[in-house]
RNA sequence: GGAAGGGUGGCUGAGUGGCCGAAAGCGCACGCUUGGAAAGCGUGUAUACCGCAAGGUAUCGCGAGUUCGAAUCUCGCCCCUUCCGCCA
């Protein structure tokens, strides 16, 4: 939600920003009409209402008729008034919820995601000397990924991960979550990347998949993108896309002290995706399932620090991506291709060799206050002025990056080996 | 799923129809006191919206209703606690 205030005063560029990220900018002269009607209504409303509690306060001291005929018809003229305003609000909220966050500066503009701008490329593409096979294969022969067999207990777009490669998974998260616990691995990169932010831990955690509506509205994926959310209608609930979901709604409705910022959180969930709008899309493998598991930042930050603090995030995911010695490329995604939540998005793509492809595996954004703000997410300065937080997400690894380690560490015989950094969690688990 | 009890400000907790945006205590802030601190004393201490301001309006889990008037009465829902049932 952008805040109403700006809005009123800066319509020209709220247009301007949504109209860059393919919103329709009449939406905001449609939400000023209702708003004003609104006001003008709200402030009536006030006005007798005053009048109708002094004239109770009469009441209270001594009864005549005078005063109860009064009463009734100030009481007739409100539930009018109150009627109309009901209305007016529930059109203006709707209004409202439909206007995407602003793109920020940094965000290229563009129409959409052919758009988005390289902003490097990084690792060095491992060279065959035989045609490198597609994970895919790869992987049914090893007996590793089972489609088929998914497809007939779920159905298209749901995925078995056997042995190795569930053994992958489980590798793939402890290398991270060991990393994002530890402040000197974050303090390195923070000296790296020259950033000013602080270099506290991730705090780990095991969020719910299940969540209600407000929190599902707050996080604004609701008003647009609801095909994409599975909804269980008997309970309300729906289930996260993205534990970003159930991360950053976990403070709704709280305060923080401006010394707890920046709060860091990775959650490691499953995600479920409808994957309503990509029919034919990646119809094969894993890469775009209904459900895949993923661990998953989320920061609450002070506003002046959001823009580096999503900088920490884009240079851990390339820091982790280094370790694992998978090449990628960052992308930063253009005006047109921001969800409506967003203010800027970088992603990463790795390299599939078998395609000659990069393909996205990972993703952050900054989403300003347009979360906080719906989700009512504040906190204390120094001064005791109170404002609402900035909140981050990005990736850390979904189950996509196995797709890659698969292809980009494929041996001539058809086997896999296990990228340097993983061994030692791997044979753990072995 | 069944039964009982409960949800009030940062916290504890009083409040069963108007004098209640809400007692009291704790906490917090400031001041006095002190060599300094503690104690003590005093003052202040919710949020949102409208307004230059004075001030007004709303909010006692949420929603509806009764009433001139609701934290207080009625109904529905949500959440919490305890007991029973089921259960990883």
């Amino acid at each position: 939600m952008l805040d109403v205030k700006f809005i009123r005063a800066n319509p020209e560029l709220v247009k301007e920003g949504i109209a860059k990220k393919r919103a329709d900018p009449k939406l905001v002269d449609s939400f000023l009409r209702l708003d004003e009607d609104w006001r003008t209504k709200v402030a009536a409303i006030d006005e007798l209402r005053s009048e109708h509690n002094l004239n109770n306060a009469e009441l209270a001291k001594h009864q005549t008729d005078d005063l109860l005929s009064k009463a009734e018809i100030l009481k007739k003229q409100l539930t009018k008034l109150e009627e109309d305003k009901k209305d007016l609000e529930e059109r203006r909220q709707a209004k409202l919820n439909l206007i995407p966050n602003l793109p920020g500066a940094d965000a290229p503009l563009g129409k959409n995601e052919t758009e988005n701008q390289v902003m490097r490329e990084v690792g060095k593409k491992p060279e065959f000397d035989f045609t490198p096979k597609d994970y895919l294969s790869l992987a049914e022969k090893l007996g590793i990924i089972d489609v088929k067999r998914a497809a007939k207990v779920s159905g298209s777009r749901f995925g078995y991960l056997l042995g190795t490669a569930a053994l992958l998974e489980f590798a793939l998260i402890n290398f991270a979550i060991k990393r994002l616990l530890d402040e000197d691995f974050i303090s390195e990169i923070i000296k790296k990347n020259n950033l000013n932010v602080s270099n506290k831990a991730f705090i780990p955690v095991i969020p719910p998949v299940l969540i209600n509506r407000k929190s599902m509205w707050g996080m604004g994926y609701l008003d647009q993108g609801a095909d994409e959310i599975y909804h269980l209608e008997k309970d309300d609930l729906y289930l996260v896309g993205t534990s970003e979901q159930s991360l950053g709604t976990m403070h709704q409705d709280e305060s923080f002290k401006e010394e707890e910022l920046p709060k860091r959180y990775v959650g490691f969930s499953t995600c479920f995706r409808r994957e309503a709008g990509s029919y034919g899309k990646d119809t094969k493998g894993i890469l775009r399932v209904h459900q895949f598991d993923k661990l998953e930042m989320f920061s609450f930050t002070a506003p002046e620090t959001s823009k580096e603090e999503h900088k920490l995030f884009l240079a851990i995911e390339e820091a982790l991506m280094r370790e694992l010695e998978i090449p990628y490329r960052v992308m930063n995604i253009c005006t047109g291709d921001l969800g409506a939540p967003a203010a800027s998005k970088f992603d990463i793509e790795a390299w599939f060799p078998s395609e000659n492809i990069y393909r996205e595996t990972h993703s952050t954004s900054n989403c300003t206050d347009y979360q906080a703000r719906r989700l009512n997410i504040r906190y204390k300065d120094k001064e005791g002025k109170v404002n609402f937080v900035h909140t981050i997400n990005g990736t850390v690894f979904s189950q996509r990056p196995i797709a890659a380690i698969i292809e980009n560490y494929q041996t001539k015989e058809g086997a896999i080996n296990i990228p340097k950094v993983l061994s030692s969690f791997f044979e753990k688990l072995e």
